[in-house]
Parts: C-alpha cells; structure tokens; sequence
DNA sequence: AACGCCGCCTGATCGC
DNA sequence: TGCGATCAGGCGGCGT
C-alpha cells in the first residue's frame, strides 16, 4: 500500500517529468475519483492548463497548475487509495488495464493514474490537506502537535499513527514499523505514552519512513509503460512484490519469525479490523504501578 | 470532541 | 476442480 515514502519517491519521480507539459485533453473512467467535483468541471479546469509543480503532502500528491485565463494557480489534489498507481507514459504505449485517469499532453505524452480498486482521489478540492497533522520528516517542530495529539486520546497508540491529523503519511505498514523500532507496545493508550517515548516514537516514525525513501530509490520496477529507471517499488500482495519488498520490514508480515533484535516470535493482533505486528518482548507495556492516585513507571511487565 | 462503524472496491486466497 | 465467502485497508461520512 502507498504510504508516505511510496508516494515521496513517487513524487520525486513524476515531477521532473510533468513540469511545464500542457494538457490537451483529459479521459475519465471512474468519476468517483473526482469527488465531489464531476467530470464537466475537471475537464474544463484541466484541459489547456500546465503543470507547473509537483509536491507530496502526507500521502497526497499536490500538483500546481496554471492557465493562460487564469490569474493565480489552482491546485489538484491526488491521493493513491490503496491500490494507485501513476505514471507518465511517451509514444504509442496501450493504457494500463486499470486506468482511471489519463492526461494527454500536447507533446504527444501521457500522464496515467491507475487505480484497480478505485480508492484514489483526482480533486480540485483541496481542504482534505487541512486536516493533516504534522509532516514526520523534515519538521523539527512537528514533535510538539504530534505529543499534544497523543496526550488526547485513550485510543491504542497504533490506531492514533493511522490517524492523518495526528501524523501525516502514515500507514499500516510503518505504523508497526516505526513502534517496533521504538520498542513500544502497539496496545498502549496513547495517553499513557510518556514525553520520552513520544519523542521516540517521532524520531523512530522519522528514521523508519527516511529509510524507505532510501530503499525505495534504488530499486527498479517497470511499471507498464513506466521505463525501468522509474527507481520505484511497489508493495503488493502478488509473490514478486512481496519478495521485493519483504525484506525491508522488520515486523509487516512477519507473523511467527523471529525478530531480529532478541528471537522471540513476531506476532500479529488485529486493531481496528487492521492487522498488527510486532515483538512481544521487545515491545512490552510499562507495567504501572499507583502511589495514591498518581501512575508511577515501574517495570516492563507482560502485554 | 473522541471514537466506533460502515461503505466504497476488486483481486487473491481460503474453505468446503 | 469449482465457486462463494473472506480478506486486504485508506479515508470520508455519519451516528453516538
């Protein structure tokens, strides 16, 4: 699933690519993506504009246009959903089988979005980006919202990481991810997390997504159509993503392994109706103990 | 205001 | 072997 690194390599890569190509003509097969505009206004927006700039946000991507009878840029807003895809396709190439959007450019180019499952987003609507916490990478002041956030909710710290006006960009997989390199309990109440182990947890949810952009860009995969040196990975369920994949978590999908920092078998629970995975030794509740009626840390106990 | 739950959507895999 | 059921889950919306 595209998470915040995902969609940042993606990013990296579409930009250069798209800047200062003019849209000669927009094909829409599932207007639902454009909610809550229709089909007649985006096409009327976007045919004749010119991308001009491309930025992730979370895990949206913010595409800057401008057109000739407009005096300020305007926005689009696209978001992969679970299954998204894009890309940017030159000469005779056949659109990919699950298509949802493409972009003819008046060089003869295309940009494609393809979404198999249709969770994705191609809006002209812009306020979903104001309900978005802090950037986790690169905001050295996002810590403060991001503890604020936490000291609120009751909720499991797990389901709060999932949560995008907490912490923008994360998703399943690093959610896990990140508490596993914090060594905190997936189960703990947010509320409960001390100052220290929010600071933790934001710098481990830095380190573990900085990684994946890492990792993300040294690897190959030829999205059809997309050229090889696209430097992007796709995580999926079919055997050739996973072996691609796999093996830059340390927990995701690790169920009966054992982790790599003390042996113990990785388990996985489910939160939410989202599964979960980590170490039930190295990621252990503080167990508390109450003087009068105030929580003390005490020792690690059991989950 | 926090939180739980549903609907959206299709392909892969599971179970009988 | 076939086929219906289940699972995967990001996010917006709605009800409590």
């Amino acid at each position: 699933m595209p998470e915040l690194p995902e969609v940042e390599v993606l990013v990296r890569n579409l930009a250069p690519k798209l800047r200062g190509r003019r849209i000669a003509n927009v094909e829409i097969r599932r207007p639902r993506l454009l909610r809550p505009d229709s089909v007649a206004e985006t096409r009327q927006a976007l045919i004749g504009a010119t991308i001009r700039k491309l930025v992730r946000r979370g895990k949206f991507l913010i595409f800057t246009v401008t057109r000739h009878d407009l005096r300020v840029p305007f926005t689009v807003l696209g978001h992969l959903g679970m299954t998204g895809r894009m890309f940017v396709q030159s000469g005779k190439v056949a659109l990919a089988k699950h298509w949802v959007i493409a972009l003819s450019f008046e060089d003869g180019g295309r940009f494609v979005f393809e979404d198999v499952r249709g969770f994705g987003r191609w809006t002209l609507d812009v306020s979903p980006l104001s309900r978005l916490g802090p950037e986790p990478i690169g905001n050295a002041v996002g810590e403060k919202a991001f503890a604020r956030a936490l000291r609120r909710s009751k909720q499991a710290i797990k389901i709060k990481l999932l949560d995008q006006s907490v912490i923008a960009g994360v998703g399943n997989i690093y959610a896990s991810e990140a508490l596993f390199d914090a060594r905190i309990s997936p189960r703990h109440p947010a509320h409960r997390l001390t100052g220290d182990e929010a600071k933790r947890l934001w710098r481990s949810v830095g380190k573990v997504l900085s990684r994946a952009i890492r990792l993300g860009s040294s690897l190959e995969l030829d999205w059809e159509g997309a050229g090889r040196d696209s430097g992007l990975f796709y995580y999926g369920r079919s055997p050739d993503a996973v072996t691609v994949s796999r093996e830059r978590f340390k927990v995701y999908e690790r169920e009966g392994e054992p982790c790599e920092r003390c042996g113990a078998m990785i388990r996985r629970i489910v939160q939410s109706a989202r599964s979960t995975y980590y170490c039930p030794r190295c990621q252990r509740r503080r167990r508390l103990r109450w003087v009068g009626k105030t929580p003390v840390d005490g020792r690690r106990g059991d989950l």
